[in-house]
DNA sequence: AACCATATCAACCGCGTGTTA
DNA sequence: GTAACACGCGGTTGATATGGT
């Protein structure tokens, strides 16, 4: 191990020149991200071994970059996923595996680091707790036929209790009772009977390619391209503990996802799986 | 209050691929 | 064609936070 934590040395022993500093390693400094942020905003980003000198900074290109990326730059977003965006995660993990950065194209705003993470510690904490395979058949279909059906669940009693008694109002799109379609009020909507596995959203199976993903995302979370990045960015900024969701036709910002439903819908699943399997988690 | 276990997430590393000279 | 460099991805690590005893 390492007696020196956070430096490193560059250049193996060659002696004193520009290219033979000790490099930092470890958590970013405020000064750090200030001084990243500020060169970047001057010269933008890419090559960033000459950035990190340029800017002063004695970190690795890799470093920058990644600190930019999953942390400074200012549209990520901070705080919980949303039970749409989990749903997405779910979804398009499904049919891509571990391609983290392709999943977070869809994501927009969330890194494929942050995917990661989650899918990491959420979702394959589970599998490890039910001692099934993540990757196995068997726990594709606990997530689909299961954990999705709950999520819908979730995302649709958050905008009923959110959207107060304004009908349709702040239902996300794709989520609502087709407004289109107007007075027939019922439940065209593929997430109205969330128990039903056969309505759960579906990416076509064989063979997909960045058409297919694209127009399922579109079909089914349209939320991602116009009601969450349009108004997430804004959001965020300044409180990164609480998830906030925006009321479209409002205009209200209403806090309601972030750790309440987060939490709350973990430990449902924790209980939800216990009474289908008798597992103690 | 102190200790331990577990969860979370920022950051690092190795490697494959793309680009440039 | 190829060597050197830059970039990006996915896996892993480790520091810190949180919860339980």
């Amino acid at each position: 191990m390492e007696t020196e934590m956070s430096f490193l040395s560059k250049s193996s022993s060659s002696s004193s020149s520009d290219d033979d500093i000790e490099l930092r390693r470890g958590p970013w400094t405020i000064e750090e991200d200030k001084l990243l942020v500020q060169y970047i905003t001057n010269h933008g980003e890419g090559r960033w071994n000459m950035l990190a000198k340029h800017a002063g900074l004695k970190r690795t290109g890799k470093s920058c970059r990644l600190r930019w990326l999953n942390y400074l730059k200012p549209d990520v977003k901070r705080g919980n996923l949303t039970p749409q965006e989990q749903l997405l995660i779910l979804e398009l993990h499904s049919k891509l595996g571990n391609r983290w950065s392709k999943i977070a194209q869809y994501l927009p705003g969330r890194t494929d680091n942050e995917i990661k993470n989650y899918w990491r510690t959420r979702v394959q904490k589970q599998a490890r707790n039910l001692k099934i395979d993540s990757n196995s058949a068997a726990f594709q279909e606990m997530i689909r036929s299961l954990w999705i059906p709950r999520l819908l669940q979730k995302i649709q009693s958050s905008s009923v209790s959110t959207s107060i008694q304004s009908s349709q109002s702040s239902t996300p799109p794709g989520f609502s009772t087709s407004t289109s379609s107007n007075s027939s009020s019922h439940s065209s909507s593929i997430y109205n009977s969330p128990n039903n596995i056969s309505e759960c959203p579906q990416i076509p199976t064989r063979e997909i390619d960045d058409s297919d993903l694209d127009s399922f995302v579109k079909a089914h979370f349209p939320f991602d391209n116009s009601y969450d990045m349009d108004n997430f960015g804004e959001l965020t900024t300044g409180n990164f503990d609480d998830v906030m969701d925006y009321d479209q036709l409002s205009g209200d910002h209403i806090k309601m996802t972030g750790d309440v439903i987060a939490d709350s819908f973990w430990s449902n699943m924790d209980e939800f799986f216990y009474q289908k399997t008798g597992y103690e988690q």
